[in-house]
RNA sequence: AGCGGGGUGGGGUAGCCAGGAUAUCCCGUCGGGCUCAUAACCCGAAGACCAAUAGUUCAAAUCUAUUCCCCGCUACCA
């Protein structure tokens, strides 16, 4: 008996510091549930895993803003994310966690054999440490000047000024951001990943790969290799993480990048204890012809085709990646989802207005395969209607219909006419065509053959008019609706993966179970003659965009933890006049606007605020004004700000501008009075 | 600025890696058919110098070079 063909598949763990919005499903949850469902179809041995990464800093900056432990702001958009997942019916075989006990022995075990092997070493560093807040001070957190430009603001990782990469130890006159004091530098020791020692390895698993993958994932990650790889720190002065298993780092944290990876061998073996069959997950970790598929968005791609394949072979006798399909992003309304900005919308609300099977279905067809798309509510409303519905759900439904009506079970197949056969030839090929495309992860493609299959079947349907032949025909007419039905059975079980729900709903009517797994054949074999049909009604439904609630969802109401706190931030703090006093505000005349020599957004302005010389300052209003739009204008200017540098440029001082929903707009002063530049606004 | 992706009929897209004869599909527009079906389905028509230029080739949307534009990431958005 030839063995089954083993896979393993990993999404991309979503990051719990929010709920899932619906680029996340596009991206990877929905990829990765329909290649698992295709897989188990085809009678694969499926291992199909993910998990929240609930570490790092982020998690813990929302954390104390929202006066909340890092583990309770987790925990919260773990549970959400697994009712997300549950909705969308995402199959994974686990879904689990990275703070869990279980997954920090995995990783501590990693780390120790590729410490044992030589692979991590040790560094001593000194490194910032404040005595006042206590603690290690993260690169960003600190600031001094420049010793390269003299810069007096340049972070601890990177100059502003002359955008030299830093190291904190090298900034003069450094400061912690925070509470201003000048920081100790203290030795800390730390653990490195060795990338440089293990490139040869690294190099040479992608080139053997990397010919396959998808020309975002080779052209990113041969560009990452082109650079040489560096050597990373892999724990970090946290208290939010993995703990070190070693005596005397009980500060320190491995940090997120390493750990968070791991979760996928550690999910497997949670999976393994979880079924009580221990040794299971060496079925997929261990035998090579298992092959790993790992969905991910753009962002993550050197995660798994550089850092995650290095400590795998760096550890040795596990499975490296075979594919690592990434996609770009979902857009909302031409932009970048962002939960900060509260741009676009998460899958929970979604799904209280919509159903699931059309959302999977418009996201298979414009899956961010190749480019970034976007996601319009007036489009998936439209592809409901005419495809899922029109086409699809309207030819199953007037097959079935039909047949209930006039024959109430499947009707007998007489002698087949060169139109029957050429149909069903046509349903085979088509079907076969389609789940090679998903075999081969294109799986916008599969759903477009399948979906041209519908179309022949309606057509087929309209021009055999089995309408007429049952009054002239009644054994052709059969024949015909046989034909019809078995086109339909093709197309469900093609069409599984993508809209599971619809599908089993679909075969229950017809009185049988949905597709099990390695039952893909199945579809070709007709349904038994005689067996009686359900009551049949329709799979899809008319859906309509529901403008109030469209306006409220463009208009960013995306319910997440940062927009909790937005409003909270929202009841504006009263200050006293002599507060407000202390804003030196002027009107400032727009000599000149430059484009900025180091930055796409922001102009460069001279703007004359009544003194000698004009001021320079820089904006950020690239995006919402033309050079000419600002030119000659009079505005108000904050004058007193500390000067900041804007990538090199230094800026003197801030326009006044309103914003709302993306429309920026000056605020000037009233033409019709003379007010020279330098007026004091009050 | 560095990196990645892209520019195809009115809108949205497929095809490009492995070059070939009428460039795909959905919507929209126009005309027709059908009446089994959720006003769904089917047929036909109009509409694209495949971003631009140069090149390779018997042959280019597809390969090469250059340019322009869009999007995203990084940075930054005072």
């Amino acid at each position: 008996m030839v063995e089954r063909k083993k896979v393993f598949i990993g999404a991309a763990w979503p990051y719990a510091n929010g709920p899932l919005h619906l680029g996340h499903i596009a991206g990877c949850l929905l990829p990765a549930d329909i290649y698992a469902r295709y897989c188990r179809l085809m009678g694969y041995d499926t291992l199909f895993v993910s998990g929240s990464d609930m570490h790092g800093t982020p998690i813990m900056v929302t954390a104390d803003r929202l006066g909340l432990t890092p583990e309770e702001v987790a925990e919260k958009n773990h549970a959400s994310i697994l009712k997300t997942i549950e909705d969308l019916g995402i199959s994974y075989d686990l879904y689990t966690k990275t703070h869990t006990e279980h997954h920090f022995q995995v990783v501590q075990e990693i780390f120790l054999g590729l410490l044992e092997k030589g692979w991590i070493d040790r560094k001593t560093d000194v490194a910032p440490y404040c005595p006042v807040c206590g603690k290690f001070m993260p690169d960003r957190y600190i600031e001094g000047t420049c010793p390269f430009c003299k810069f007096g603001e340049a972070r601890g990782d990177q100059c502003d000024g002359c955008g030299k990469v830093l190291d904190a130890s090298e900034l003069l006159l450094p400061r912690c951001r925070i509470c201003g004091s000048s920081p100790e530098f203290r030795e800390t020791e730390h653990f490195y990943l060795l990338l440089s020692k293990l490139e040869p390895m690294v190099r040479e698993f992608v080139d053997l790969r990397k010919d396959e993958w998808r020309t975002n994932t080779r052209n990113n990650t041969e560009n990452f290799l082109r650079e040489g790889l560096r050597d990373r720190a892999i724990t970090r002065d946290l208290t939010w993480g993995v703990p070190i298993p070693l005596e005397g780092f009980e500060d320190k944290r491995i940090y997120v990048w390493f750990e968070a990876v791991c979760g996928y061998l550690s999910a497997s073996k949670l999976h393994s204890k979880i079924v009580q069959r221990p040794g299971l997950w060496e079925d997929y970790w261990k035998d090579p012809e298992c092959r790993h598929y790992y969905f991910l968005a753009k962002d993550n791609i050197p995660f798994h085709t550089i850092i995650w394949p290095a400590i795998l072979a760096g550890y040795g006798g596990l499975n490296l990646p075979y594919d690592i399909p990434s996609n770009e992003f979902l857009q909302w309304d031409g932009s970048q989802f962002s939960k900060s900005r509260g741009h676009g919308i998460t899958v929970n609300d979604f799904l209280e207005d919509y159903p699931v099977d059309p959302l999977r279905f418009y996201l298979s067809l414009n899956m961010p395969e190749k480019g970034d798309s976007n996601f319009d509510l007036g489009e998936f409303v439209q592809k409901n209607n005419t495809e899922l519905l029109g086409a699809l759900g309207n030819y199953l439904h007037r097959v079935v219909t039909f047949i209930k009506n006039n024959f109430g079970e499947v009707p007998r197949r007489g002698e087949l006419t060169p139109d029957d056969v050429k149909m069903l030839t046509t349903a085979e090929e088509l079907y076969r065509s389609a789940l090679s495309s998903m075999e081969k992860v294109r799986l916008k493609e599969g759903i477009t053959i399948l979906m041209s299959l519908v179309n022949e079947g309606n057509r087929y349907f309209n021009g055999q008019a089995p309408w007429k032949l049952i009054k002239e025909d009644m054994q052709r007419c059969s024949t015909v609706l046989n034909v019809a039905l078995s086109v339909g059975k093709i197309i469900m079980y093609g069409m599984y993966p993508y809209i599971p729900h619809a599908a089993a709903r679909w075969f229950a009517m017809m009185g049988t179970t949905g597709p099990e797994d390695n039952e893909w054949n199945e579809a070709l074999v007709p349904f038994r003659e005689g067996m009686k049909l359900g009551m049949p009604s329709p799979l899809f439904s008319r859906l309509e965009v529901d403008t109030a609630k469209e306006e409220q969802t463009s208009n960013g109401a995306v319910k997440t933890v940062e927009t909790e706190n937005k409003k909270e931030e929202e009841n504006v703090e009263q200050i006293s006049f002599e507060e407000f006093m202390k804003l030196d505000l002027r009107v400032g005349t727009i000599l000149s606007v430059e484009d900025h020599p180091n930055a796409d957004r922001l102009y460069v302005l001279k703007v004359d605020i009544g003194e000698e010389e004009p001021r320079t300052l820089v904006a950020g209003l690239k995006r919402f004004y033309k050079k000419e739009e600002m030119q000659g204008k009079s505005t108000i200017i904050a004058a007193n700000l500390k000067p900041a540098n804007m990538r090199g440029v230094v800026s003197n001082g801030m326009l006044l501008a309103a914003e709302s929903n993306e429309v920026v707009g000056l605020l000037t002063v009233d033409p019709d009075r003379e007010l020279p530049p330098g007026s004091k606004i009050h």
